[in-house]
DNA sequence: CTCCCGATAT
DNA sequence: ATATCAGGAG
């Protein structure tokens, strides 16, 4: 009886999942472009703006590539420089040290193993130093228009919790139950859209529920809170 | 689980 | 002040 409602919606306060097809349809309408908005135009491009892009958001990683993609442009550039002069390039996406060695370890390789081109499988992918899963979904869905996966980020990670998508919280076993819900054509795109909402909505510390149009049937908002 | 780490919102 | 940000490795 002495309940304290909860502030928090990071869990499910109803039993019922929000449907997956109404979602797609109403995230459609509120995000019809749907795309990645880091800035490239190789793959090895998108492959660093997605090693930038750890804990960083996408704004601060684009002003930091506008100036880096025109200095590096192959692997073999990231590689000749010293390490200490790539992570002053990077600087301002946090984790500096750690990402520029990773993207000279990457880079190295890439050019040991595939003539410094960036593979387009995933089996391949996720054997690059510093490319998991999200990120080689990422560039094979964005770099090459290969959908293989679900891009789970922590926007979709978050989203798929709050709407009762899933109970699990490693990103792996949460991309595996999407697929399994979802049917391919959407998993691009859903995805895209999930981390529009998650970023302009449905944010991680203070979710706007009285303006989110998906509230009504969100097991997580706020809004309907059950005495 | 911890670490990496600066910029920004609250 | 501090939680968080389009993560991944050890």
């Amino acid at each position: 009886m002495e309940d304290t409602p909860q502030k928090t919606v990071s869990t499910p306060q109803s039993a019922t999942a929000l449907p997956i097809q109404d979602t797609i349809d109403e995230l459609k309408q509120l995000y019809p472009v749907a795309r990645y908005d880091l800035d490239f135009t190789t793959p090895l491009d998108l492959l660093v703006a997605a090693q930038l892009a750890a804990q960083c958001t996408d704004k601060r990683v684009n002003s930091v590539t506008k100036d880096l993609f025109q200095k590096y442009r192959r692997a073999e550039d990231y590689v000749a420089v010293p390490m200490e002069e790539l992570a002053e390039d990077v600087r301002n996406t946090g984790f500096y040290r750690k990402k520029a060695k990773q993207i000279q370890a990457a880079c190295q390789y890439l050019l040991l193993v595939h003539q410094g081109e960036v593979p387009q499988t995933m089996e391949e992918l996720v054997k690059v130093p510093g490319v998991a899963r999200k990120t080689a979904n990422v560039i094979l869905g964005s770099a090459f228009g290969i959908v293989d996966g679900i891009i789970i980020d922590t926007h979709v990670g978050r989203l798929a919790q709050r709407f009762g998508w899933t109970q699990q919280s490693d990103p792996v076993k949460i991309e595996q139950e999407l697929m399994r819900q979802l049917p391919r054509e959407e998993w691009l795109s859903l995805a895209h859209r999930i981390i529009y909402h998650g970023r302009a909505v449905c944010m991680a510390r203070n979710p706007h529920c009285e303006q989110c149009t998906l509230a009504q049937q969100c097991p997580s908002s706020s809004l309907h809170v059950t005495q």
